[in-house]
DNA sequence: ATTTAGTTTTACATGTTGTCAAATTAAATC
DNA sequence: GATTTAATTTGACAACATGTAAAACTAAAT
């Protein structure tokens, strides 16, 4: 009973230059994905409109990404690797104190800064569906843990989890794009999630900023 | 010559009681809708789902409120409705001081805190819709000009439109959330917008004040 | 009893997502 | 250069959601 399943003598093949066109195809898609979210919409990014932007078939789209939720995902991934993991990490070697506490919020201020629009569909996606709202408050969770540790390296006490709560969210994307969108700067919103993280970190328990 | 229409000799109708189960209708309606808002999320809300819920036919909906969209703009006014516009007058006509700004940060986070999923949902459709995005907008506009008539009242120099920015952020439902989220208790949560508030108010302007 | 108008039923048109199989094409192998 | 391989394209289809329209139905008002 040994079935034979007449492998069909397969000749080996190296994808090769073909890879690089479907990462171009990929590149092009996702950028697609991000000017259409960005300019229109949620609702208006549809399979076909991505598939004539990026060039490619409708079909293609869902061979490398296998559903719009797919296409949405690798969008996130996109933005998560731009956002610079790598500069967190520049941010928690540097020795505790003010300056720590500048850089790290320069860090989220400019990231938030560069993909605003982006990322405000893209946030607005997590809170309406609860598929995507995961991604979101996985992200905002280790935002609230890195700020713990910025919290803990300028010595405050037993006040320390009130504080990272208050950081991370004054460092919260909303929070930025609601002072940006009624002071009409981003720089200027940046100072003043600088001057309100501070007011947060130095208050009511006697122990200043480290000076 | 003269076209007689044939009018067909209408007689008087007073809907009465007719207009009080077409109220119900829509009253079942929007309580279905706001609630499979907050418990499936908007793309499992569908005319569908929302018939069946409010016991009404899918054309119902429509002849009620003309669309999909039309429902979720119904929600909206609802939840304008709810979120006590008159107590926002209660605010304005209070003498000006701290005890304002208290309650201006109460009658807020207290509106965050009674729909907060609901608000969640309704916030993030603006977001990812710039045809929801408008109303949203629009709603926070009125809230920054509350903001600067409060800051206003503190009686704060030249960075009065600075403060009035920082404060309507700070009593935004995104930071509100946020905070919530991170301390894990909606009253905590209130507690922090006002300490922030207070000293957004009483900070010395963030430019350095020439030392 | 008749009229009126909202509701339901039924049907249809459109647009979007997702899947499938065969045809096509370009790169890799021989 | 001929053949093999695998991605892409093409064309077709099913499922579902929104939106529209007209006739049948029903309950309230006259």
């Amino acid at each position: 009973m040994t079935k034979q399943p007449r492998e069909p003598e397969k000749r080996p093949y190296d994808l090769g230059k073909r890879l690089e066109q479907m990462d171009e195809s990929r590149a092009a898609i996702l950028r697609a994905a991000k000017a259409q979210l960005t300019a229109k919409g949620y609702p208006q990014l549809t399979m076909v409109s991505l598939a004539a932007e990026s060039g490619v078939t409708r079909q293609t789209i869902h061979n490398l990404f296998g559903t719009k939720t797919g296409v949405l995902e690798a969008v996130f991934d996109l933005i998560a690797l731009d956002s610079g993991m790598e500069r967190m990490r520049e941010v928690m070697t540097q020795p505790p104190g003010d300056a720590q506490l500048v850089k790290f919020v320069g860090i989220f201020c400019g990231f938030w800064a560069r993909n605003r629009l982006l990322l405000r569909r893209v946030h607005g996606i997590g809170a309406i569906d609860p598929e995507f709202g995961g991604v979101i408050e996985a992200r905002n969770r280790r935002r609230l843990m890195a700020a713990a540790r910025v919290v803990q390296g300028l010595g405050s006490g037993g006040e320390s989890k009130r504080r990272a709560a208050k950081l991370a969210a004054l460092t919260s994307f909303e929070f930025f794009d609601a002072l940006a969108e009624n002071c009409g700067s981003e720089a200027e919103a940046e100072a003043m999630v600088l001057e309100q993280a501070r007011a947060a970190i130095s208050m009511d328990d006697g122990r200043g900023p480290s000076k």
